[in-house]
RNA sequence: GGGCGGGUAGCUCAGUGGGAGAGCAUCGGCCUUACAAGCCGAGGGUCACAGGUUCAAUCCCUGUUCCGCCUACCA
């Protein structure tokens, strides 16, 4: 690439487009199912096809990318499978709207045509998110793309139904269903969403049929009473003793119900008395099977009553509600209304209050398939992370009720179930039957129902790896390595996903699984489309580019706890991102005659074999940053070391060799800068590919991508521990001399002399042979090294630890203001000083604490000591100039 | 009702049984030939409250309080 001069500012637009284009044609995101390299997978929690990039994608795949650049760099055979969820309920409603506004519906134009509309839905928009994901830099290997409605997906699909038919682990039945009189379909009790209302309590009279006199019940829902076939009242309940056997007048209908005795019945709630409607609450339904009540279902599928309703039949709910009440009314048997605050389902989809109803559905056995995954977790064969999920996730799973799987909807996997019309019989069946095997009748008819969107997510794991065919990449990916997920579908996708691979596969599905934070707004909100606070990612894309993007998401994304997201935020990281590119600027600008690398320890510098150092140092720990996924924890590592070091002290430093007229120097400095470069860009890629691929093309004497570049380790660089030390001595004798000149005015512009006093020879040494860093750094015109001298005239004087740096200020010191410098340096000192006393003369610590730590106050002690006695000597003498 | 998480600088948050940190914001000084999206420097905190364990607690334990979230079949 040639070395043009560099933009000032970084432009992340055209960048972005030319690098990814370039790695997707250069095959760099392809798995490889022949390699002899440790495998790494992960499958993508596949987006709906309705869906437009959001936060939580964004943030969710920046970590994937992440982990995946970071393996590959790492020598491993990575596999990154992406994929799309054709999200059954979702995207029916998106194609249903576009008929209603063509002024159709899809019963007009029939289930077959309904679903190819689906499908040309799909060609045009489903791919959307896809291009977003590509935006944000997300290696995948597109080339292995899955869909949940593929025909190998849903061949998984239909083997995973039959076989757990087989093995009595899906059934048919009646129960009490969550149903959604809008999306006209049975929703899982995952699928329902409980908020809070203010609604009111209703105390209904039911009189006693034979007698005068009446119960009263209190409910919530009077409309279901037309559907009571008894009231109940507890067994211990003294209120309603010799009740047994006699019978009340449901209001309205007239009709003789039951009383009951049930101690699931509260006595304190209410009245005691419960009326009892199994076809419309699912507590109502276990007590109307215990005591064998006939289940009456007045409500239709959308929401309207029926013939059995009576006089109400064809309102819809909620008018009959108030219908019946006015009702009550006038017959006097509304005893009272009082206000009361409780929890209403509604649909996860369209926020409709869902109706309990009576009805046939499909389910799966759970109880068996949660043991195993609760056993995985607790073995360690899985790790949740952060662990404190774990709980959650056995809270979850041991309670867990069976999986409603049938959903009344045409967009999805069709239940292979087919009902023989002659003599009743259900065949389940990979492939539709010829007849049917019990009475060989002709006229079979496959079950309408589809099923639950999630029933084939849980297969992804391995359907997407070419399951139920034995195939190379199962056996090279599966289990994969880890799994990167929100928790709030820890439930809905994460143990189904557990279940369904230990069962299928009998092997968990991952080793691990990440769960991060959910993005808010600033002021810790939700982002949702009602509150109007969201930040779309792609703005954020096009207005600071995707690197900074993503360098403040894996910032923020601190384990357990949720992200509050702001554009000042992202702005402040877009200032970093520029800080990248105008150090690759500085040093390819110096780079532009250099020759390939090489060291030689001896002819470093001070800040050559620090910098070599610390970017080992700093390569071990994000090493072991990523590897727990402190995601958080690795970004501020790379931010701080390339800004404060590497951009701040070394390059500063480097400067020195780069304008040196000495040619060895300024090869020397060329070579460990290319180095370090290489390095600092090779450590930020996985965070920022973009920009980092960007300097690395143009790098002198690398090949190829940045994307398969070895990932920086200690041993590639130089090891010095004493430099650590000496660059502490100097940073610390240069930041004292800039704290002075900054406090006391002095401009930049003008140099000062400078005393050093440094009774320690080693440190004198060290100091003396890094004079020009000091000169340059702190600006200084000349110094002298002395020994125990007296504090000179018109100084102002920087102590750090057994070395005194005296700046001459003559005709620029402002004596108040260095008195008052010193003075507050006096008492600082003295606090810890006293502090440290305190301790050691407590007996104690001295025989309890352990030795080290003796020692370290000891010394802390005797070094404040030391630093409070030279204080109060340039105090007393700034005194006596008075 | 049950469960989980959290209260640390003005804001957003790291952090550790032994010297309170970062980013942003604020204040002061700088257009120093990589960068004003920058450079240099500064101020700012009883680590929610009360007990306890310990030689030593912001950190561990108990309680209180406030704020979030998840979950639940008292109608």
């Amino acid at each position: 690439m040639e070395n043009d001069v560099l933009a000032k500012t970084y432009e992340p637009k055209e960048v972005e487009e030319r690098w990814y284009y370039y790695w997707e044609r250069n095959d760099l995101f392809k798995a490889n199912t022949k390699s002899g390299k440790s495998p790494f997978s992960i499958v993508i929690p596949p987006p709906n096809i309705t869906g437009s990039l959001h936060m939580g994608h964004a943030l969710n795949n920046t970590l994937q990318d992440i982990l995946c650049r970071y393996r590959r760099m790492k020598g491993y055979n990575v596999l990154w499978q992406p994929g799309t969820d054709h999200a059954g309920i979702a995207t029916q409603n998106v194609v249903e709207k576009d008929l209603a506004s063509k002024g159709t519906d899809r019963h007009q134009i029939g289930r077959e045509r309904f679903v190819q509309l689906v499908w040309e839905w799909r060609e045009k928009f489903g791919g959307m998110i896809i291009n977003q994901l590509k935006r944000l830099g997300s290696s995948c290997d597109w080339s292995r793309e899955r869909f949940t409605m593929d025909d190998g997906l849903s061949k998984a699909v239909r083997e995973v139904f039959v076989r757990l038919y087989d093995e009595d682990l899906i059934y048919r039945g009646d129960y009490i269903i969550n149903w959604c009189p809008r999306c006209h379909t049975a929703l899982a009790d995952l699928e329902v969403e409980h908020e809070d209302r203010d609604s009111y309590l209703y105390y209904i009279r039911y009189p006693f049929e034979d007698r005068e006199g009446y119960l009263i019940v209190a409910t919530t829902r009077p409309e279901t009473l037309l559907g009571d076939t008894a009231v109940a009242v507890n067994p211990e309940d003294e209120r309603y003793e010799g009740l047994s056997g006699s019978h009340v007048l449901l209001p309205v209908l007239n009709r003789p119900i039951p009383v009951i005795f049930d101690s699931y019945v509260d006595r304190e709630f209410g009245t005691g008395a419960l009326k009892i409607t199994p076809a419309h609450d699912p507590n109502d339904f276990e007590i109307g099977n215990t005591h064998q009540l006939e289940r009456i279902r007045v409500i239709n599928e959308d929401g309207s009553m029926n013939e059995l309703a009576g006089p109400y039949k064809g309102m819809e709910r909620f008018q009959c509600r108030e219908r019946i009440l006015d009702d009550l009314r006038s017959s006097g048997l509304l005893e009272k209304t009082i206000p009361y605050r409780h929890a209403v389902g509604h649909c996860y989809r369209c926020k409709t209050m869902i109706e309990p109803l009576l009805s046939k559905q499909w389910f799966v056995k759970i109880g068996p398939l949660a043991e195993k995954a609760i056993a995985a977790v607790k073995d360690g064969k899985t790790r949740i992370v952060p662990s404190n999920w774990e709980d959650v996730y056995y809270e979850w799973m041991n309670n867990i009720r069976d999986w409603c799987i049938s959903r009344q909807i045409w967009w999805g996997h069709r239940i292979p179930a087919w009902y023989c019309q002659g003599c009743g019989e259900i065949i389940v069946a990979k492939e539709e039957p010829r007849g049917c095997p019990s009475c060989k009748g002709k006229d079979l008819q496959q079950e309408t129902d589809v099923l639950d969107t999630w029933f084939s997510s849980a297969l992804w794991p391995f359907s997407t790896l070419g399951w139920p065919d034995s195939t190379d990449e199962l056996k090279t990916f599966y289990p994969t390595s880890v799994l990167v997920t929100g928790f709030d579908i820890l439930f809905f996708w994460v143990a189904r996903m557990m279940m369904m691979g230990l069962y299928f596969l009998g092997d968990v599905p991952f080793r691990d699984v990440y769960i991060h934070a959910l993005v808010k707004d600033e002021q810790g909100q939700k982002m949702s489309k009602s509150r109007g606070n969201i930040i779309d990612p792609l703005e954020v894309l096009d207005r600071f580019g995707t690197d900074a993007f993503r360098f403040t998401l894996s910032i923020l994304a601190i384990q357990g706890r949720d992200i509050r997201l702001s554009e000042e935020r992202i702005a402040g990281y877009r200032n970093f991102i520029n800080k990248i590119w105008n150090a690759a600027r500085f040093s390819l600008m110096n780079l532009k005659d250099c020759k390939p690398p090489s060291i030689d320890k001896s002819n470093l510098t001070l800040a050559d074999r620090w910098i070599m150092t610390r970017i080992g140092e700093v390569a071990e720990e994000i090493t072991g940053h990523i590897g727990g996924y402190r995601f958080n924890d690795a970004a501020s590592t790379c931010y701080q070391f390339v800004w404060h070091e590497f951009c701040d002290w070394y390059l500063e430093m480097a400067k020195l060799e780069l304008y040196s007229r000495d040619q060895k120097r300024r090869e020397v400095a060329q070579s460990v800068m290319q180095i370090l470069l290489s390095g600092v860009v090779r450590l930020l890629h996985p965070f920022v590919p973009f920009i980092t691929e960007e300097i690395w093309q143009r790098l002198p004497y690398t090949e190829g991508s940045i994307m398969i570049a070895q990932f920086p380790q200690p041993t590639e660089f130089i090891y010095d521990d004493e430099s650590i030390k000496e660059m502490d001595l100097l940073r610390g004798v240069i930041t004292g001399i800039r704290n002075i000149r900054g406090e006391m005015n002095v401009p930049p512009r003008k140099d000062v002399r400078i005393v050093i006093d440094g009774k320690g020879s080693r440190e004198r040494q060290i100091l003396e042979n890094n004079l020009s860093y000091i000169t340059s750094l702190a600006k200084v015109g000349s110094i002298d090294i002395v020994s125990g001298a007296e504090k000179p005239k018109w100084s102002a004087t920087y102590v750090f630890g057994d070395v005194q740096v005296h700046v001459l200020l003559k005709g620029l010191i402002n004596y108040d203001d260095e008195r008052k410098r010193i003075y507050k340096e006096i008492k600082k000192t003295e606090r810890e000083m006293d502090l440290s006393r305190r301790k050691l003369a407590n007996k104690d610590f001295l025989n309890q604490a352990p030795p080290h730590i003796v020692e370290d106050v000891r010394e802390k002690a005797g070094l404040m000591g030391v630093r409070l006695e030279r204080l109060n000597k340039h105090l007393a003498m700034l005194e006596g100039l008075k």
